[in-house]
RNA sequence: GGGGCUGUGGGGUAGCCUGGUUAGCCUAUGAGGUUUGGGACUUCAUGACCCCGGUUCAAAUCCGGGCAGCCCCA
């Protein structure tokens, strides 16, 4: 006999949290499975969740960084992946290529997994002079990468969404100022628009982008103690200026190999933001990227019903900036209702009943916490934003008290070890050895260098590795990660 | 990287071991009636054996391959 509740989340997050999370992408109806291996569709309620990234990008980056958005291309002929040797070597394993299309000279066709080469194939055109500089380019597209792991809806898969800018400076300071100033506009969007927090550093040279010479990393931490890359920014070097002759003439007559970098962030950002923040019951979404933030539920009598839906409506006309949902139907009881929004995340449920008529007022639920707040009808307008902003507030408070909890200091092997088995985040000193960090793995079960804060990256610090007992080089965060 | 499990109407499943009548149930969907402050009741209807091949008089069931999904360990 199946229970009444199959038809919600049948998983707690706290017993399995892989399948509760399919769970919760699924009936929630933000995407479902396609019918190749890695591949997904974003439904409406999902889409409107990396819209309303996009929306935010566009309005804070871009435009702010006076960076210009564009589009190059899908096909990559093979002859520009292999200008970088170390950028093609590290993105050789997953890189689709077309089976049978070739180009007139013979050349075999990728499908980007990235864009570098492509788009510096037009920058080293669009550059000449200093005057071109600094070049600043974002590009919204998709990428393929054919991974070979298991793939999970919005955390992994084959093709997924992203946007990946693209800059060129005259000098290293400048690019390295910049590089910097993106990771942190990605840690505020995260803080600002999905109530996620984020730890911001710097990869290891094990860990780092294929072709750059640094990058810079924000990583969030899920309830289950991996972490998740959300988001990264690349200084390039001039490695790629030379392998694709951007070059420029300077003030002083001379030609300079330019400085670049590249960064970008992915629907990925969606699954974090549902991992983080959702529940037993399903979906829980910070306010500001809910396709609904409100839910308006009658609740009919005989005799009364009349009445009842016509207050509704107006409380929906008068809400409209909330892009408010009227759940009028008359075949489904409140109960069923209040289940179904909750599993799909609507942040606030006004409810309404002839009760409340008399009272002029209706109760207002806040989805993260349950609360059922009595609110006079003609006090909505003004609430309703409240209430909103401290759903948002509250969802990144909560996440970031628990990535403070979960992060522990090690001093040796064993407290390592042990702290990984608990699956808490270790912070520790590290003696970068690249050797190092994959016996670290190997022996943890997966466990890799996260990132070393940005704060202390260029900090000396006195000690020893807490694997290897050589002389440290850094601090260091370690940790599993999908 | 290694091991294991699963695939049946839109969703969840029974049946499979031991091949055999019309593939059972819950839910969903559509129509009707009674209802409505936390997943209501009822009547009728709609709708399925992942794909390819093999064994057999006969395959959801056995065998092989493919595709897809999941779990565990390192």
């Amino acid at each position: 006999m199946i229970e009444k509740k199959d038809k919600g989340i049948t998983t707690k997050k706290s017993e399995n949290i892989a399948d509760w999370y399919e769970q919760v992408c699924l009936k929630a109806e933000l995407a479902e499975f396609s019918k190749v291996k890695g591949t997904m569709v974003i439904r409406p309620r999902g889409y409107y969740i990396w819209q309303a990234i996009q929306e935010y990008f566009n309005k804070n980056i871009i435009e702010k960084t006076q960076t210009e958005n564009a589009y190059f291309p899908l096909f990559i002929p093979e002859s520009f992946f292999l200008k970088e040797a170390k950028h093609a070597k590290g993105f050789s394993p997953e890189v689709a290529w077309l089976d049978k299309e070739l180009t007139k000279e013979g050349e075999r066709l990728a499908i980007r997994p990235t864009s570098e080469t492509i788009i510096y194939d037009s920058y080293s055109r669009w550059i000449r002079s200093y005057k071109d500089l600094p070049l600043r380019i974002n590009q919204w597209c998709n990428v393929v990468r054919w991974e070979t792991q298991a793939t999970k809806l919005f955390l992994r898969s084959r093709e997924f969404l992203w946007q990946e800018g693209h800059c060129v400076y005259e000098t290293e300071k400048q690019c390295d100022k910049e590089t910097e100033n993106y990771i942190k506009l990605y840690q505020k969007l995260c803080k600002e628009l999905l109530s996620l927090p984020t730890i911001i550093g710097q990869k290891t040279e094990k860990e780092k982008f294929a072709g750059a010479k640094y990058t810079l990393t924000i990583e969030a931490f899920m309830p289950d103690g991996k972490a998740l890359q959300c988001g990264t920014s690349h200084n390039l070097g001039q490695g790629f200026a030379k392998a694709f002759g951007i070059s420029f003439l300077g003030q002083d007559e001379k030609p300079h190999l330019p400085w670049q970098n590249s960064w970008g962030l992915s629907t990925r950002l969606v699954g974090a933001t549902v991992m983080t923040h959702s529940d037993d019951k399903g979906l829980i979404l910070p306010p500001k990227i809910a396709k609904n933030q409100v839910v308006i539920i009658p609740l009919f009598f005989k005799g009364s019903e009349e009445k009842v839906l016509k207050q509704a409506k107006e409380i929906e006309k008068e809400l409209l900036k909330f892009r408010p949902i009227l759940d009028d139907r008359e075949d489904q009881k409140p109960g069923y209702k209040f289940n179904e929004w909750e599993m799909k995340g609507i942040p606030l449920r006004i409810e309404i009943g002839p009760r409340d008529l008399e009272k002029k007022s209706v109760i207002v639920v806040k989805r993260n916490t349950g609360e059922k707040i009595p609110v006079k009808i003609k006090d909505l307008k003004k609430e309703i934003p409240k209430l909103l902003e401290q759903i948002h507030q509250e969802l990144y408070s909560n996440a970031e008290k628990f990535l403070n909890s979960q992060i522990i200091e090690v001093k040796n092997w064993k407290e390592f070890t042990k702290a990984i088995k608990d699956k808490k985040i270790v912070k520790t000193l590290f003696c970068g050895e690249e050797e190092c960090e994959d016996w670290i793995k190997d022996k943890t079960g997966g466990a890799s260098s996260r990132c070393i804060p940005l704060e202390s990256r260029n900090k000396k610090v006195k000690g020893k590795c807490s694997h290897c007992g050589k002389p440290a080089q850094t601090e260091i965060y370690f940790s599993k990660s999908y």
